[in-house]
RNA sequence: GGAGAGGUUCCCGAGUGGCCAAAGGGAACAGACUGUAAAUCUGUCGGCUUAUGCCUACGAAGGUUCGAAUCCUUCCCUCUCCA
């Protein structure tokens, strides 16, 4: 590929790129001198479940690895004790070694079912922050001001909203930046809601008089509810590693309209032929089920197989159209303590609801059958017998083994 | 240091003495319908073997009252303005 070529490639799915010039330079450079670029993304230490809100970046990164540059994957275990201001963090404890280490190996588990590990490189900012002196931390955090530390979108709406900002939450992005000076980041990749921290990056790589980093980002993707960004303390995240029949069934519980999001920002589909699937969608002349299947099977097939895509489909229309029970469920080794067991504590004990009153309710709401006999009396005393099978709602069974 | 505004159930947010386990919305869960775990509609959404009952809950601890999320006192926390 020749650099307009790079630079096309690489700008796909991004949001903005501060600035193409920039970026068109150092890829020009990097080419002349053979010295590859040095691509840098930070991740929190504290959440190694990567989900496909994630799988945008790292797909990216990946692009970078491609046209032959190096991707600095930095875990932020110093910034970690921080937390990337939202308006609710507090200063977190500090992670022990064996916790980052271990998170760090899920990472790596689960970046290179993405990346080339042969172009990725794995840092530690506490490598470098604990280190530093405290003259030498205030001497970082005179190089920023407190008003263009309210420029940040976030800070500035809470600051407006009378809400709190804690001094703390400051460091965070001046760390960050200040990482960058300590790799000499060319690129730093974030989602959009990094710009900010990304361009601090920028202005402390001047101070310390080094070419500033080229500011990338991608969209975030909202979670399975289509309003909030994905995220695993929101529960609405996909995650990579999970079964290819849970990955497959959330795609398939997003909302339509989400489905088009998902294409643009997910799949490897054209945006032309989205914008087909689009214009029929409209019409009514093709059945949106079967585009989402299209997309669950593109997924699933990315981080598993084309077979397992094939084999979660066929489960999904086992159990939910055909109502059939799944071929695998999870089974409970229940003991009975007296002869009888209350049908809700058994729901409870097994975990399918968190008390027993939810279980009544469920009932109530002929929401359990058992060897797929609808139960209506929620004071239903069971008595010890062989092997039955549980089912609560469309989603949850369990083969209950009495003991 | 002074003056004022706040802290409500998973989240947002109403409630200023009994009708409050607390409106409304969101999320979640269930049912109907279907094209699917979409959309829509309906219902549920603190716990307790199930009760016009008890317990836990409206920042914390006390107090007033037959009765408090609501009133008083002290404390903790957040925000605004002044200094």
């Amino acid at each position: 590929m020749n650099i307009k070529e790079q630079l096309e490639y690489l700008l796909r799915g991004s949001v903005e790129v501060i600035s193409e010039e920039a970026l068109y330079e150092k890829l020009e450079k990097s080419m002349s001198s053979g010295k590859p670029l040095k691509v840098k993304a930070g991740y929190d230490p504290t959440a190694p479940d990567i989900h496909l809100g994630h799988t945008l970046l790292i797909q990216k990164m990946k692009h970078f690895q491609d046209v032959g540059h190096e991707v600095i994957f930095l875990i932020g275990d110093f910034t970690g004790m921080i937390g990337d201001p939202s308006g609710k963090s507090i200063a977190r404890k500090k992670m022990t070694k064996k916790d980052i280490a271990k998170n760090a190996a899920t990472y790596k588990k689960q970046i290179f079912k993405i990346l080339d590990p042969n172009k990725t490189t794995i840092v530690f900012n506490s490598h470098w922050m604990e280190k530093m002196s405290s003259s030498d931390f205030i001497e970082l955090t005179s190089r920023y001001t407190v008003a263009r530390m309210l420029e940040r979108d976030d800070f500035h709406k809470r600051y407006k909203g009378q809400q709190p900002i804690s001094i703390h939450e400051f460091i965070y992005p001046l760390i960050q930046g200040y990482d960058s000076v300590v790799l000499k980041a060319d690129v730093e990749l974030g989602g959009t809601d990094q710009k900010f921290n990304l361009l601090v990056g920028r202005e402390l790589q001047k101070d310390f008089g080094q070419e500033p980093q080229v500011v990338f980002t991608m969209p975030l993707l909202e979670g399975t509810d289509g309003v909030q960004k994905m995220s695993k303390s929101l529960d609405n995240y996909i995650g990579i590693t999970e079964s290819p029949k849970e990955i497959f069934g959330k795609i398939m519980s997003i909302s339509d309209e989400l489905m088009i999001r998902y294409y643009e920002l997910l799949s490897d589909i054209s945006m032309s032929e989205i914008k087909k699937m689009r214009k029929k969608l409209k019409a009514d002349t093709v059945n949106p089920k079967k585009c989402k299947v299209k997309l669950a099977k593109e997924i699933v097939a990315r981080f598993y197989s084309t077979d397992e895509a094939n084999n979660a489909e066929k489960e999904f229309e086992n159990i939910f159209k055909k109502k059939e029970l799944p071929h695998e469920m999870p089974q409970f080794n229940v003991k009975w303590n007296n002869e009888k067991m209350w049908v809700c504590h058994l729901i409870k004990e097994i975990g399918f609801s968190k008390s027993s009153s939810e279980a009544v309710r469920l009932i109530r709401q002929g929401a359990v059958s058992i060897n797929g006999e609808k139960i209506t009396d929620s004071d239903l005393q069971m008595e010890k017998k062989d092997t039955f099978i549980l089912k609560i709602g469309k989603k949850r069974f369990a083969r209950i083994k009495p003991k």
